[in-house]
DNA sequence: CCTACCGATCGGTAGG
DNA sequence: CCTACCGATCGGTAGG
């Protein structure tokens, strides 16, 4: 019972493999073509361009950091919780599509402008939800009272963000684990 | 005294602008020899070609990063203010050459295998550094014991390194003061 | 999905 | 630093 991958989807996946690796412009249609077994112009055939690859990369990934991080929002857990399971799920998805995590973080800036707004409100989305955890936390008092939210959120993010630079699939820690000993170190802090 | 700077340097400038704003393959020689007020080909009067280019100034950011970081090796400092210092030089230095870092985390995957290898070394440096000073904080006894010194140096280059996606000139916050903010953070956690 | 082709643009050079 | 040009390659299309 595999699941039968449509050509586009074989595209898309081709595309987000190039495109993570060596960059959207340094991809040519022809080199996407090339490792599907096909010449430059039958793409056309599938696709309608290059762009639509990019923003459907780029849209695969928003996909999935929406679908595993919004439901968070109503689940009834401590602010500590919520954070740590906001962490875990956020290097999730980044450890489990890594390519297109990739190309969201590295090539969103050559989506045309309603793309490109798109990814920006993304953006400010996850910055509020990450805000709106360390807001919780201050006001229940589990969190310390004196914290800048912004900047706590920055720090977050930039932990599960940056991931994408050096985590490769086969390590020994899983991307779960990643995320608790984050968590642990942020919560308790360094010092002893 | 204002230093004049070559036709060479303004060059370079302006490459680091483009390069930083598109990326080095969506910068056509034409687009940054118009920002100049000139013809295309009259840039090979001056350079050798593209890729010189973003040698140069991937090489302009490094140089930066080893000249503020590097002499920390041999301050006699201790571990946490260690720690502190270099976040401080580090955001600094993305901070103040904002451009040029950006291409350096972005485009250093388009460089010749040589160049490539440099980045990659160097990269390699900067995590060593991190880790020797969590590494020396355990043995004496300021970070817990506990801590894994590869993960921890992960997460201080995290937060140091993404700094330059967010952080714009002319916030309130400037390099040291969001350094501090990370490293009190870091140091004695969130919880209360 | 291929062949053959389009106009545009690319990085770079020659000669002045 | 400009004019004029080079071969190569780009994304994309027509017709089959």
């Amino acid at each position: 019972m595999t699941q039968q991958k449509t050509r586009r989807e074989q595209i898309y996946e081709v595309a987000g493999t190039l495109f993570s690796e060596r960059g959207y412009h340094a991809t040519s249609m022809r080199d996407l073509a090339s490792h599907l077994g096909m010449q430059g112009g039958s793409l056309y055939a599938h696709i309608s361009g290059k762009e639509e690859l990019l923003v459907e990369l780029v849209n695969q990934a928003a996909a999935q950091f929406d679908e595993s991080l919004m439901p968070l929002r109503e689940e009834n857990l401590s602010p500590e919780e919520k954070l740590r399971e906001a962490m875990g799920r956020h290097i999730d998805v980044v450890a489990h599509n890594l390519e297109t995590a990739t190309v969201f973080f590295h090539e969103w800036k050559h989506l045309s402008p309603e793309a490109y707004k798109k990814v920006t409100d993304w953006r400010d989305t996850i910055d509020g939800l990450y805000r709106d955890i360390v807001r919780e936390g201050i006001e229940k008092g589990v969190f310390k009272p004196d914290l800048d939210v912004k900047m706590t959120a920055y720090l977050v993010l930039s932990a599960v963000n940056w991931t994408y630079t050096w985590y490769r699939p086969g390590g020994k820690l899983g991307a779960r684990q990643i995320a608790d000993q984050f968590a642990d170190m942020l919560m308790s802090g360094l010092r002893k």
